[in-house]
DNA sequence: GCATGATCATTA
DNA sequence: TAATGATCATGC
């Protein structure tokens, strides 16, 4: 089956996630003839690319949010069946070289995902990949208080990335925002300065909003 | 290597 | 057993 076209407004985007709310993903496949892995040991963002298509996502690998034209983010979230996110969401890589410049309101991070389309997805480890289920999808903006959380971590991170402490920053470091490793294996490198401003070789890190933080907004999203 | 899509799997 | 660090696929 081909691709289906770009949505032509959020209210459209929204009814086609809602349309395919409660089928599994063995259905939802066969629907739209697409291959399925037997689990996703191999094509870990499956998932990910199969709800992309099925909503018309029209980005590619472009370093901009999904829908293009309405600057919707699409994020499939794995969850309990009691609701509970099952893991990190990444959000983009981390500049760590050349952010003179860069602040919270032009940054990559926030521009990605100003406004966001979850959609849940029933995924615990023992379910079968066919058998998992596509959950109520809801429409986010990052604003207010949510905008402010991640703010403050952001801007702690890039402080510490700014100060040459890349080395010092771990998985800890942030309270609902953390930089992690984001690469094909441990072996890739990219520049990024040390503390006396000299160049060093780092492993590339990616922004990830903790399970803390989207735990609030499906609470919030399903009050 | 970087950008997209993430989850896996070892470790603490 | 949760969380951190590592990894997988694909296109350019």
């Amino acid at each position: 089956m081909h691709r289906p076209a770009p949505p032509q407004s959020k209210q459209q985007l929204l009814e086609r996630a809602q349309a395919i709310a409660g089928l599994n993903l063995a259905e939802l496949a066969t629907r739209f003839k697409l291959p399925m892995p037997q689990n996703l040991k191999r094509e870990k963002g499956w998932v990910g690319q199969l709800i992309e298509f099925v909503l018309g996502a029209d980005a590619g690998s472009k370093p901009v949010p999904d829908f293009i034209d309405l600057n919707i983010e699409l994020k499939t979230l794995p969850i309990s069946h009691i609701g509970e996110p099952l893991e990190t969401t990444f959000v983009c890589v981390a500049p760590l070289t050349g952010i003179t410049g860069v602040h919270w309101h032009n940054s990559h991070f926030r521009n990605k995902i100003r406004q966001v389309l979850w959609v849940p997805i029933l995924a615990e480890r023992q379910i079968p990949l066919a058998e998992r289920v596509v959950g109520t999808p809801f429409m986010w903006q990052l604003e207010g208080e949510h905008e402010q959380l991640l703010k403050q971590d952001w801007e702690e991170l890039m402080d510490l990335i700014v100060l040459g402490d890349v080395t010092a920053i771990t998985a800890k470091t942030g309270q609902y925002l953390q930089l992690r490793p984001k690469a094909a294996h441990s072996r890739i490198m990219t520049e990024a300065f040390d503390l006396h401003g000299n160049p060093i070789k780092s492993q590339p890190k990616g922004f990830y909003l903790k399970k803390e933080f989207t735990r609030m907004l499906l609470a919030q999203a399903f009050s």
